[in-house]
DNA sequence: CAAATTTGTTGCCAATAGGGAAAAAGTTTC
DNA sequence: GAAACTTTTTCCCTATTGGCAACAAATTTG
């Protein structure tokens, strides 16, 4: 079998449609209209004067960060659509797949990572299998920290994971975790065979 | 056994402490001086004058958007942080687990879904595990199709992914796909279980 | 189909953000 | 410890934002 594993097609990139200058209010409009909210109800509720809102969907002035701010909590905006720049490129209309064991590895001390979906660059999360190497805590000389969150799924076997700030947690397939990864952190296997985890990273 | 399944401990909640109205200048020295900028390099880096910066990291001054937009470009800020309100909160210093099966269930027509570490409200990704009811794409009345990022893991079982602009994928156990969900997108089982995928959309 | 009401857009003006340059504070060097 | 240099803060000024209110457009009502 061949080491198919990536497509790139469709309308792929939309180069310099991001909120930079023009798009930004587009989108307003776009999640007030489907809130069904009038210019009123939502300038009301996100305590900014109607005319400022108008002003900012016909892209008339450069809404400041408090008042992007108090939008994007009465219109549920999520941040990474609002900061999507022209350049750094989002994955419109674009998928990528990796076949079961075909990804990218990648061994540190405590884990043997596998990298999937790579083709992806410019994703936001980053899905990466991990066999769980280490069988001790202290064999980590450090915990894993990086600024962000993460989530873990037990595909195999079972394990504890230890977190700063909490007891560890016993973990076993089926068992899933979310957590700030910027706390220290890392995983010990607890089953005979390497326990396997997926995790997701942002 | 007793639903035990999320904990709140550790630093946890620093209530009004977010970048509201204080503490932004602050996050934003901080990621500077991470990287060992001067306010110069920083300024430059960032198109703006080193006064604004400045002015900024001592909240003389409440930046505009694109200020702030090309700040964290430069300084590699996420976005995710600067927006914690006091009120949604951040995730700092925070965990939650889902014991296997203890998610909680959302069904539809075509999908039986199981939310991941729902007590986790302010958390950006959203993980869960779905098991696929649908046995043909004339089941689907219309595509799933919602703004962000999907990240899809076969648990178990084999299933089509239909998706919008690209041929229909073919998936087993461990096979595992990234694609915009702006596209179209449904899931079909084929294997004569239904198939459990595990889904993580931002 | 005109009047009434609601929704969206434009002027106008006070308030303030953002940049240049000078002053102040902090470092290093000799 | 003063001089030389770097880094940060403070003024000052112009350009823009954001809100009020008047205006225009669209929708509803009688």
């Amino acid at each position: 079998m061949e080491p198919v594993q990536t497509e790139e097609t469709g309308p792929a990139r939309d180069a310099g449609d991001a909120p930079d200058g023009q798009v930004l209010g587009q989108m307003i409009r776009d999640a007030r209209k489907e809130k069904g909210l009038t210019l009123e109800e939502a300038a009301k509720a996100a305590a900014i004067g109607r005319s400022t809102l108008s002003k900012i969907e016909n892209n008339l002035t450069k809404p400041s960060f408090d008042i992007i701010r108090r939008l994007m909590q009465t219109l549920d905006l999520k941040t990474p659509q609002l900061f999507v720049q022209s350049g750094d490129g989002d994955i419109s209309g674009r998928r990528d797949y990796t076949l079961a064991g075909r990804g990218e590895h990648q061994e540190t001390a405590t884990y043997d990572h596998e990298l999937l979906c790579t083709e992806l660059t410019s994703k936001r999360m980053l899905p990466y299998i991990s066999t769980i190497k280490a069988r001790d805590v202290s064999e980590f000389e450090s915990w894993v920290r990086h600024r962000g969150e993460e989530f873990m799924f037990v595909i195999s076997g079972s394990l504890t994971l230890y977190t700063e700030h909490y007891r560890p947690l016993e973990m076993t397939e089926g068992d899933s975790v979310y957590y700030d990864s910027g706390m220290g952190h890392g995983c010990v296997s607890t089953s005979t065979e390497d326990a396997r985890v997926l995790w997701v990273s942002l």
